[in-house]
DNA sequence: TTTTGAGTTGTTCGA
DNA sequence: GTCGAACAACTCAAA
């Protein structure tokens, strides 16, 4: 640090970009130098299951890398209270602290703690939402409970204007190395950095003209793959809406999905117990039933339905699952084994590489129709007509679910209903080399509408 | 205040 | 195989 003239502090947390990011821009014009801070936080670096402590790690050391390239400076690393590391950084030069604000209620805790430990001004924006919490409302000045009204705001909600950044010198302190952590955790699962997510968003313009049809199809590329850097920040949402435009159905389609970003980052905000507690409250007095054994299965892909367990599958092995299979999983485990959601969101929040409380915890209330706009408590994935409806060759199952790749596209959906002759042939002993089917769905069903129906009626 | 219309991604049944 | 309607009835936003 210098040692003379103003400094500012930029707090990054999860927006570990320079480019496109308010608290990065006005720190750089409101003094002599800017002093970047990372704090690892033990709490959320022990919640992340392999895949995203890897790539949050891989993330860090790029931010690092980028800012000595494009500043000459350093990230000042440090694992350690993030209200002592910013406390100790502040002195009598330090003209402000400041970050982008998070809405799930670990971060907001943690930074009115921070707030309160800092002798100086703090300055907080919010470069990680597209619109603000609270500046997407109804005609009653709520946050809509319907997600099209909100959609139909959100669109034309002027966005604030973002500063350009100034000119301060960087700080070249770089403090603690993440050099032991980040071996031990290996490489980050998708490139790394601006870099890495400029070329997934490069890509995915040269793709997102077929969302709309090609989203559903978990055997091909048809989703953005930029979940991750989303999560982490490596893009802010207005730069993707900007770059991509809203030309095409497909393009205006998948600027929706940003939309719904905000909603559940809005709707996480104002109720903060959305991984918690169903939002609608009597959906927290279903009879739900926890097997061990049932759920163990589907964590570990072995349900006997190929879909649920492809998907279970990709997700152990890689951090990340399609969209479409995101949804059939998810929906196997409420709707079949009748086990709370809430067991679900954790484990999924725990492997993914993208998770975000606010996403995963509204996307699972969504899926369970206990959150706000939900699916009907009465619609219920059929796991088989999903599997032949959006596999419809296998190609997804096969990939993931090796031992049935001999099945032809008919039978490979439903094992068990194969022909004893057709299973032999592709080498499928059911309940050896592959599972006979932990509940039957026409039966689950039925078990599932009897105890909705029930709280309902209570 | 009352009324009206709409609601991310489904399933099943019967014609 | 395809199509439309029922499912079961509710909540919410907006006029």
């Amino acid at each position: 640090m210098s040692e003379s003239g103003t400094n500012a502090i930029v707090w990054f947390r999860r927006d570990l970009r320079l480019s496109d990011n308010p608290a990065w821009a006005v720190a750089t014009g409101s003094a002599d130098e800017v002093v970047p801070v990372f704090v690892l936080d033990d709490t959320l670096l022990d919640a992340a299951g392999p895949f995203r402590r890897a790539q949050l790690l891989g993330e860090v050391a790029a931010l690092d890398a980028t800012i000595r390239e494009h500043t000459g400076g350093r990230l000042f690393l440090r694992r350690a209270d993030p209200a002592q590391v910013l406390a100790d950084l502040v002195d009598d030069r330090t003209v402000g602290v400041f970050w982008n604000d998070d809405v799930a209620p670990y971060a907001t805790a943690r930074d009115a703690r921070v707030e309160a430990a800092l002798s100086c001004p703090v300055q907080r924006f919010w470069g990680t939402l597209f619109h603000r919490p609270g500046s997407v409302l109804t005609g009653k000045g709520t946050l809509s409970k319907v997600f099209t009204p909100f959609y139909n705001r959100w669109i034309v909600t002027d966005v604030d204007p973002w500063p350009t950044p100034g000119s301060a010198s960087v700080a070249t302190g770089p403090g603690e190395s993440l050099d032991a952590l980040v071996q031990a955790a290996g490489p980050a699962p998708l490139p790394p950095g601006e870099a890495g997510a400029a070329d997934r968003l490069a890509d995915w313009a040269r793709r997102a003209d077929n969302y709309l049809t090609d989203r559903d199809t978990p055997s091909i590329e048809g989703t953005s793959m930029l979940s991750s850097d989303l999560k982490f920040g490596t893009l802010s949402p207005r730069h993707i809406a900007q770059y991509l435009g809203t030309t095409t159905s497909g393009r205006e389609g998948f600027v929706r999905q940003l939309s719904w970003r905000d909603w559940w980052a809005h709707t996480l905000y104002e109720f903060p117990a959305l991984t918690t507690a169903s939002v609608r409250p009597e959906y927290d007095n279903i009879a739900w039933r926890y097997d061990e054994a049932d759920f163990s299965a589907w964590a570990t892909g072995q349900t006997g339905y190929p879909i649920v367990d492809a998907g279970m599958r990709q997700l152990a092995q890689t951090g990340w699952m399609h969209n479409r299979v995101r949804m059939i999983t998810a929906s196997f485990l409420v709707k079949d084994l009748l086990i709370d959601w809430r067991h679900g969101e954790r484990h999924f929040r725990k492997l993914l590489i993208d998770a975000d409380l606010a996403q995963n915890g509204g996307n699972w209330q969504w899926v369970a129709g206990t959150g706000p706009d939900a699916a009907p408590y009465f619609r219920i994935f059929n796991p088989t007509s999903q599997s032949r409806k959006f596999d419809p060759h296998g190609a997804y199952i096969r990939t993931w679910v090796p031992e049935l790749s001999a099945l032809d596209s008919k039978a490979i959906h439903e094992p068990a209903a194969a022909a004893p002759l057709d299973l032999a042939g592709a080498g499928v002993i059911l309940g050896d080399t592959y599972p006979a089917p932990i509940v039957d769905h026409a039966f689950a069903r039925e078990r599932t509408l009897a105890a909705y129906k029930a709280v309902k009626e209570s």
